[in-house]
DNA sequence: GATTAATCGAGACGGTACGTCAAGTCTTGAT
DNA sequence: ATCAAGACTTGACGTACCGTCTCGATTAATC
């Protein structure tokens, strides 16, 4: 059965998403107003709220979409060089999504519900590609069988965000290299 | 010389603090207002503003305030052991100042100057802390002499602080364990 | 010439309308809503706004339509009694379509245009009636001849009206039985 | 005991209440806006709605406000006199209240409560005046003793009103000599 | 019987005003 | 100079209504 009444225009989504990702990239998110949205997506605030409860909802959808354009993982037969490659990668995108995410942690606290989606579908797509790296390295006897491949896999983008947020310097390309260094050392991780 | 005047209450201060950790404890940051914290005090809008220049910076003390009431460093000679009763030491404390922070650390993204003060306030003591354990060990000859000591150092607090912000849980015993099993294995780290 | 395509439903209007004064009459014109309208009479909006170019007109042509089921002028013999009987008749009539037209009266005032058609077709048909009612007693000789018929006939309605704006209360047999005994004594109005 | 807390500014009830009045004057309530009003008055909006519950409360003041400026009554010792004074004065004042009174009934409708209110301090002063005239006309001979006070009192301001709300058509000279000469002719009301 | 054209309900759309709320400032009288 | 109380400006919030505009589905009259 085919929904009633006009159809909802697909390109309002695109250009309210879009408006909103560019100016939390100009100005963070407490700055982003859903007038601002509105006009500069050429939509009215009522189209808005008729999609999104609210700005923060309005937001996480935003970054979510536009986290879908990223990084393929690296398969190059070598740990450190499957990690050295991905975090370049990232670094060269260094997509508005991350930072507006980051922007964004303080206004999930007060919406655990959607702190938990939001994690689900910006955080975890990291993780599994990691993971998977991690976990072929250790098929390939790179690494010891017991790794706890979670924690060896979360080494990168935990520092990563961990400097980010305690020094606030971002993800550079020295930094990838100390990483690689002390963590994934060209011969071995953990063995003498 | 003296200031003229009323003197201020000292009380107030404490008031305003521990009204604010209570609420952020509560609602989260966004939710914080600053009539809650008046109203919760007993305290006069007035007066909060006449100490703080803003919400975030009353925070910012706030968080810095209850934090004093933490973990001495350990010396026990040997690497895991420090690290892991520090963290053990954490996790009997979690206080809301870890809560509050890390529901604080996105509202900081927008105001650098604060981010730095409230950095090196709150963070550089864990780091030096944990910087501190890591140096001795590399002293001992534990670790092998060029340890990144930054990064080895930044492994407990960057993984638990990652595994709350991406699952959501927080550290606990368990974890502690599995942390140091992978990183700081009762033999040593990364033998030479 | 037949107009083509599907021809109207003839049953929306009258359902429309209909809906109208129900609404008028139990929130007042500025409760009124066009969403309430279509909602109340099973209409879409489109089929509104293709009958009515706005809700003003809407709702006078609702009046209108209303006002169309009222008293035929009566022809005692003596002014008094054709004044009370048409009076009482409006009394027992009591329709919606007075209170909805007296709260719709400053709504007008902002579109003088409208105004003027809603007093055309409103308003007219009662002083026409009371108007021949009064002529019909100068020709019989009852009022003198240089009576202004146009004063003597608003009295009724006039202070009426006036009244029920003023007082909140509405016309009543009583109050008829006053203003005839004072302005149409059964003797004579104005004797010469 | 003297109330806590800064006090409120009555500059700004007289600001608020001062451009509502123009603003009515210039538009009709229709247009009226509460932004509009706030930057008149160089008011803001939050002051405005902490002194009242919503726009038609404050009009209403306003319009009360403005009422009480008004013409004195006449006493020339003949009752024609008396009322032509009146209404010339009346006429020579024609102020925004009156128009911004009529300009309201339609939304008043909706609040009996303030209706009532709106009717007792705008219209009763009127009534009042009215009815003191008629009644010193009766003391002194001039009508009967059996007159309707009220409704002979009411029959200037109710015709005065009809006439401006069915032809559209304001109170003016002419019309003030035709009401006199017809119902207040130079030698008695009623009497031959 | 297929086409055409205007209707229908449902509901999205832009625009604009509403009334609320929080941040940060200012003004009382009292301490 | 401080205090509590509370008014003040600014500016965003989320809601509601108006009048317009699509959708797919009906419904006659025409071809």
């Amino acid at each position: 059965m085919v929904p009633l009444g006009r159809p909802r225009d697909p390109n309002l989504d695109e250009a309210a998403l879009r408006a909103a990702i560019e100016l939390i990239g100009e100005g963070g998110y407490p700055a982003l107003t859903m007038d601002h949205i509105a006009e500069r997506a050429s939509v009215s605030k009522a189209a808005l709220y008729r999609r999104w409860p609210n700005k923060l909802t309005l937001v996480v959808e935003a970054i979510e979409a536009f986290a879908h354009n990223q990084a393929p993982m690296p398969d190059t037969g070598r740990l450190r060089d499957d990690i050295v490659q991905f975090l370049r990668t990232m670094v060269r995108n260094r997509a508005a999504d991350v930072q507006a995410y980051e922007a964004l942690s303080a206004a999930l606290a007060g919406d655990p519900e959607l702190a938990k989606q939001c994690r689900d579908t910006l955080v975890a797509r990291f993780s599994v590609t990691f993971r998977a790296m991690v976990a072929r390295a250790v098929e390939r006897g790179e690494l010891p069988p017991g790794t706890d491949i979670e924690l060896v896999a979360d080494i990168a983008p935990a520092l990563a965000r961990y400097r980010s947020q305690t020094t606030g310097q971002h993800l550079d390309e020295a930094f990838i290299d100390r990483l690689a260094d002390q963590f994934f050392p060209p011969v071995a991780v953990t063995r003498a």
